[in-house]
DNA sequence: AGCATGACGAACA
DNA sequence: GTGTTCGCCATGC
């Protein structure tokens, strides 16, 4: 293990950790704003890693369509879903409802 | 060294 | 809108 990829994982969480609530983001967008653009599997990757952290929420992190793919490394795979429905996100389908409106992007949110 | 796989995404048919 | 292919890059066999 080399530092480089122990930076690139806290890098994540430190954007992770910065989705609102009753927002969701999108591992393309956290990749783009970390300027490794392209290489969305490597969040995936860093996610997988944050799998049990307390305070980074996974659960807002879903792929470009709004779908829970992540739900299945979850303790259990209904827990994505049940976090977000609790932060008033409605899933259909294993997909979040409206997900335009909830996409949280970094490079623009925090591009201030 | 190759080859397959993956919490992904974009391009293309 | 769906399915395929390719780029991405760390990991494991």
């Amino acid at each position: 293990m080399e530092h480089k990829n122990k930076d690139f994982f806290a890098n994540v969480y430190e954007v992770v950790k910065l989705i609102p609530e009753g927002r969701v983001t999108s591992y393309g967008a956290i990749a783009n704003y970390l300027g490794v653009k392209g290489s969305a599997r490597m969040v995936g990757w860093a996610m997988n890693a944050a799998h049990g952290m307390q305070d980074v929420p996974a659960h807002r992190v879903v792929n470009r369509e709004g779908l829970l793919t992540g739900k299945n490394h979850f303790d259990d795979p209904n827990e994505m879903q049940r976090l977000l429905e609790s932060e008033n996100i409605k899933i259909n389908k294993d997909k979040v409802v409206d997900f335009k409106a909830r996409f949280w992007d970094p490079a623009i949110e925090l591009a201030i």
